[in-house]
RNA sequence: GGUGAGAUAGUCAAGUGGCCAACGACGGCGGAUUGUAAAUCCGCUCCCUACGGGUUCAGAGGUUCGACUCCUCUUCUCACCA
């Protein structure tokens, strides 16, 4: 039972530091039954959870699994005071409003993977804000800027001369403090957040709390382009909050590549299952598709439901294999009659009605699914459905 | 504080008086091909019922028949010096 434990916990890592700690609290849970903690942060200002935020969380799942409390952190601190990172423009700073509005949000979508019953939510400003500059100055006596300066975007920073923020040394620190008084056994966060994990790891020692936190990494997950790191601001993204339709659609869209990557990192599926279908899709005897499918459904239904996952599979099937209608597409009641490329923009199928001739010119337009030869083309008083390129519909009725 | 360089469409990046709605790359969109993709090939990529018109090259003025290109000021970035 351990075994397994320590085996899922493992799974999809990027690094472990002091992996003999996690397994130290996991065969105390199955021998005294004593619980340990789990702590993860999350930024307060984006509060829209995507498939790479899950990959922290499935893994937060699984160690509740195994015996875990999570202590569910929103930093609402370094929130409220605005990180001045980088030349990034100053954050918006957000009320206590806003934060408990963003909190709500979290929760809504964070339940769906994480046992609320063993996930304890906590904001980092109910021991921050009493710390005091007082407490601040303290906590910077026990770092010293030239083990700060080994993180590599400072260290690249300082050489070239590039300014680097009093603050920015401070916000580790911050961060690292909340192990401290949170007491952690483990932290998990992304490969790109080593440096302050480990500063957790380095203050619990320093203020003698009895323990330090074992740091697991989780990596970065691509997005749909498979290169770049998927974030909203580079729409490459999946929304835990998207529709069934959008998300198995997208889950569809990516590269065979990227399945695999996929697989590994926000399955349930065992690492021995997922590399026997592999093999089958490399052998031939199962088809790719099949797999993207099977993965599309597991992801949909695990935000939705399984039949609502099933449902966007017939869905998709229907549009993009048999090239049928949608079921549900947006509809319009427009004025007529009406010239084509400008009933297009109406409906939103096209930015301006210059985009609109080149796409009718490229043969890229269909009313009812005859393709628009004529871009002068009239709409008469009817109902058609309007359809740009493969995917996007319309349905208007032209009064 | 001083000096120098720069700000061009979604991004990067050419253009240094008319040939510029502005090379090219990436991205995006469309078509072919497919498995829905990837790869590949082709086309498009400011707006306007358009073989024409309008508005663009940080912002505001100016010189000129004519400026993205020259001048002045403003704002912002960057480099070097102090």
């Amino acid at each position: 039972m351990v075994e397994t434990a320590l085996k899922e916990i493992r799974r999809g890592t990027a690094e472990i530091i002091d992996f003999e700690g996690i397994e130290k609290k996991v065969k105390k849970f199955y021998a005294e039954g004593i619980r340990y903690t789990v702590k993860a942060g999350f930024d307060p200002t984006a509060p829209d959870l995507h498939l790479g935020h899950t990959v922290l969380l499935q893994k937060l799942a699984v160690f509740q699994k195994y015996g875990a409390k999570i202590q569910f952190l929103i930093g609402d601190f370094t929130a409220k005071i605005g990180d001045p990172t980088g030349k990034s423009e100053t954050r918006k700073q957000l009320s206590d409003a806003q934060i408990k509005e963003n909190a709500k949000s979290y929760h809504e979508q964070v339940f769906k993977i994480l046992d609320p019953e063993l996930t304890e939510t906590v904001f980092n400003s109910d021991w921050l804000t009493p710390l005091g500059s007082a407490g601040m100055l303290q906590l910077t006596m026990k770092y010293n800027v030239a083990r700060m300066l080994e993180r590599d975007d400072f260290e690249k920073r300082y050489k070239s001369g590039t300014s680097i923020s009093i603050s920015e040394f401070i916000y580790p620190l911050l961060q690292g403090y909340d192990s401290v008084d949170l007491k952690s056994d483990v932290e998990i966060g992304g490969t790109d957040q080593k440096f302050n994990l480990l500063m957790g790891r380095h203050l619990q020692r320093a203020y003698e709390i009895g323990k330090e936190q074992a740091v697991l990494m989780m990596p970065i997950l691509e997005g749909l382009d498979g290169v770049q790191k998927m974030s909203k601001s580079l729409h490459n993204y999946i929304g835990v909050t998207d529709a069934p339709n959008d998300m198995f659609g997208k889950l569809l869209s990516i590269s065979d590549d990227l399945m695999w990557r996929y697989y590994e990192l926000l399955s349930d599926k065992s690492l021995e299952e997922i590399e026997a279908l592999q093999k089958d899709v490399e052998t031939r005897t199962v088809h790719p598709k099949k797999a993207k499918e099977a993965l599309a459904i597991e992801i949909t239904a695990r935000f939705h439901s399984k039949s609502e996952a099933e449902g966007a599979k017939a869905e998709f099937d229907r549009v993009h294999s048999k090239k049928a209608m949608p079921t549900d597409i947006p509809s319009f009641e427009l004025e007529g009659p009406l010239w084509i490329a400008k009933a297009l923009q109406e409906v939103n199928l096209e930015p301006s009605t210059s985009q609109a001739r080149r796409d009718i010119k490229q043969g890229a337009v269909k009313i009812d699914q005859i393709k628009v030869e004529d871009e002068q083309l009239q709409l008469e008083k009817g109902e058609y459905v309007l359809q740009v390129g493969k995917r996007r519909f319309a349905s208007v009725k032209v009064k």
